[in-house]
DNA sequence: GTAATGACCAGGC
DNA sequence: AGCCTGGCCATTA
């Protein structure tokens, strides 16, 4: 069973990235007290329930990429709430110049 | 107890 | 740019 406490602070800190910005994995883990724990925050999305209030799709990898296969129904819905905020896929890969998020 | 897995990462080539 | 490798560490088998 996960850590409830660990899940609880990687949860808080997604919450708080802003509308039109992202954030990698790794940073979050970071943010969260976590550090190398970058893993542990896929793992925590990946048991999301359905409706979530979480902004899963503002996490991506630290290359700028999702972490989803193209053409993957994660993949678009992820890429249409994205493009929704603002944040344009070009290349395949988000611009973290641009949109990543620094508290 | 060991071995494999994974919404990851950094470095090397 | 892409691909591979080793490291990472909680979770699972």
């Amino acid at each position: 069973m996960p850590n409830p406490e660990h899940q609880t602070r990687i949860l808080q800190t997604i919450a708080a990235i802003p509308h039109g910005k992202l954030c990698t994995y790794g940073k979050i883990a970071e943010l969260a007290g976590l550090p190398r724990h970058a893993r542990l925050v896929g793992a925590t999305l990946k048991n999301l329930p359905a409706g979530s209030k979480i902004p899963w799709h503002r996490v991506i990898n630290s290359q700028g990429r999702s972490s989803f296969p193209e053409g993957s129904d994660a993949f678009n819905k992820q890429q249409q709430r994205l493009e929704a905020e603002g944040v344009i896929l070009s290349g395949g890969k988000y611009n973290l110049r641009h949109y990543l998020w620094t508290p």
